[in-house]
DNA sequence: CTGCGCTTTGTAATCGATTACATGCTAGCT
DNA sequence: AGCTAGCATGTAATCGATTACAAAGCGCAG
């Protein structure tokens, strides 16, 4: 390579990664060879040089959720340009326990790391800081508690207190809501919202009406029937996700009832189905593309910090209700 | 590191990855060392050595189009255990052209590739066979004709003539289609399906009845939009993949049609939630997790296989067809 | 004319692991 | 005892780029 451009191999080296400093002629002379030879650079050489790896990894907690993968692509798209590759890791896989995670963080492996996933293990994440091989970390979407890291978020609570005001205006008195996972940040922060703006509402608080759910389809259709077993039901549904919100909706559909006829539903997300479901669905709409896109700008920019060690930076991205046709007026019976 | 353990370098490299080789004593020092150490090997270093990278690239036509979700979970799936991280790229993405592509390519940054997009330049791929830079491809879901590559695929045609002939045995005579986008391998196959399958049964094939799209939702609706506007209306419409017959059957519904009252629809792909859809959707299977983890294991396999530049190998998976309730018998109006 | 400083290029060390080759040591055989 | 086979380990080269340092070439000012 450099033989054939007549020039050294430190020389090639500055015309690829440096072309300022070289002259015009000599950078003409290696481009050309560049161009003859086909030539293309050794990443993994670069990157030990560099002591970089020149990727970024992000956790998922499932690949198969449609909800992230708008969020991927918003960060696909804003690591592309900036020279990362980015590695996806499903953290729920059967082979991805600790260990393997643990492996995946090491900043050997990667420059930096999305979470989506809060509930990474705690130990984790000590393991890593105590090495000092702790890559820099954002969160987007969900969040571990501690304020030590980085994260893109929406305001939970408020876009869960914005579901159940807008059902109040259309004159429901008793409103549901379906949880996300136990555990889950999401899922705590909506229920949160939710009691605060029944209180504030001098709405009735059922225990009854809370259902259990993991976000899932399945689940939703699953409060569907704990909904339909109840003696007093609530007129209005909050559900912590679109998806349970659909899985909710078609259940009663098979059972004969009908939305928004029957009981009013609203979702969270705001997924790409929502507004082509039946009954189109009323849902907190979350910026999920932006979401991604903002969380690899904060990463890439720590990274560039080198260990400059930044404080946590929280960014609140804003969330707004979108009313379609899955929630309406209470219809008396 | 060595010094830790009172070996030399070499020593501890064989410990770790030869175990076998070293003795015992040896080999619990090293391991202890490296545990009280937290030391984690160098992967860049590795690699560069081994002259691999250690990552396989994946090629998503669009990665916010939930189809894919479950292929690339298959396909972490199997890569991850064999020690392979995987790379996403989304091929639509406006940073994503030719040049671009063509590094994520090239043997440099990855060992091996699967494309779910059948339409990369031919260029591409014909410059990479040049620089004999060529990492091993698979295709999966989508492919390129030729034959040069090893394909995971279902039997798209097949499945497309299931529906016909699902449709045409509830009696339905008058049988649209929407296509998929112009130049896809999909919308090809899916259309000689259609259309074999039509012949077969002695239907017509009327023009206006086979309507522009491009597996989307929007691309959907509209079709039920033209659909709306014609004179002699099909009874039953196959549309390429589920997400248009979703935005199909949202349109007319908004409209006031009901489906299958006024038209039996029936989709391909079965994503998610196809069976929480109203009515549920009664569409083609894929074995969409079987296929990314097929693909990951073919392709794995011919990274192990050194150079040896094996034939290509092409493998079909079963697709079903699953009855549900978007399609019922003909209604006489 | 000499020398300083700037630009351009080459030499060689470096990143951190792997591995060909050499060496030392032990066991087993004659 | 002497010799060989084979195991365990150390030494040093290697992967392919980057970069500190040195040196060469050139222009310009004193």
């Amino acid at each position: 390579m450099a033989r054939l451009a007549g020039v050294s191999t430190a020389t090639v080296s500055r015309a690829i990664s440096t072309p300022s400093v070289v002259s015009e002629a000599t950078r003409e002379a290696v481009f050309d060879a560049v161009r003859r030879t086909g030539y293309q650079i050794n990443m993994t050489a670069r990157n030990l040089r560099r002591r970089r790896t020149g990727a970024i990894v992000v956790m998922v907690p499932d690949l198969g959720n449609p909800f992230f993968s708008r969020i991927l692509a918003g960060i696909e798209h804003v690591a592309a340009p900036a020279g990362f590759s980015v590695l996806i890791v499903d953290t729920k896989q059967p082979h991805a326990e600790e260990g393997q995670l643990f492996t995946y963080l090491h900043n050997t492996r990667a420059d930096g790391l999305i979470s989506l996933d809060g509930s990474l293990p705690r130990a984790l994440l000590e393991r890593l800081d105590g090495s000092n091989g702790l890559p820099p970390i954002v969160f987007a979407c969900e969040w571990m508690a501690g304020g030590l890291f980085s994260k893109v978020v929406i305001d939970n609570a408020a876009g869960a207190a914005m579901a159940v005001r807008h059902l109040h205006r259309l004159g429901h008195r008793r409103i549901g809501h379906v949880r996300g996972p136990q555990g889950n940040v999401l899922t705590s922060a909506r229920l949160k919202g939710t009691r605060a703006a029944l209180k504030e509402l001098g709405l009735r608080i059922v225990p009854e009406w809370f259902f259990d759910g993991d976000f899932s389809l399945q689940s939703g259709a699953e409060a569907a029937r704990a909904w339909l077993a109840l003696q007093e039901r609530p007129t209005a549904v909050f559900c912590a996700s679109d998806q349970m919100a659909c899985g909710f909706i078609s259940e009663l559909s098979m059972e004969g009832y009908s939305v928004p006829r029957d009981v009013s539903v609203v979702g969270f997300d705001d997924i790409d189905i929502a507004r082509r479901f039946i009954p189109s669905l009323t849902t907190i709409h979350q910026p999920r593309n932006d979401i991604g896109a903002e969380a690899a700008k904060l990463l890439i920019e720590r990274i560039g910090n080198g260990k400059a060690a930044a404080p946590a930076v929280e960014e609140v991205l804003p969330v707004e209700l979108v009313a379609r046709e899955s929630s309406g007026p209470v219809v008396p019976h």
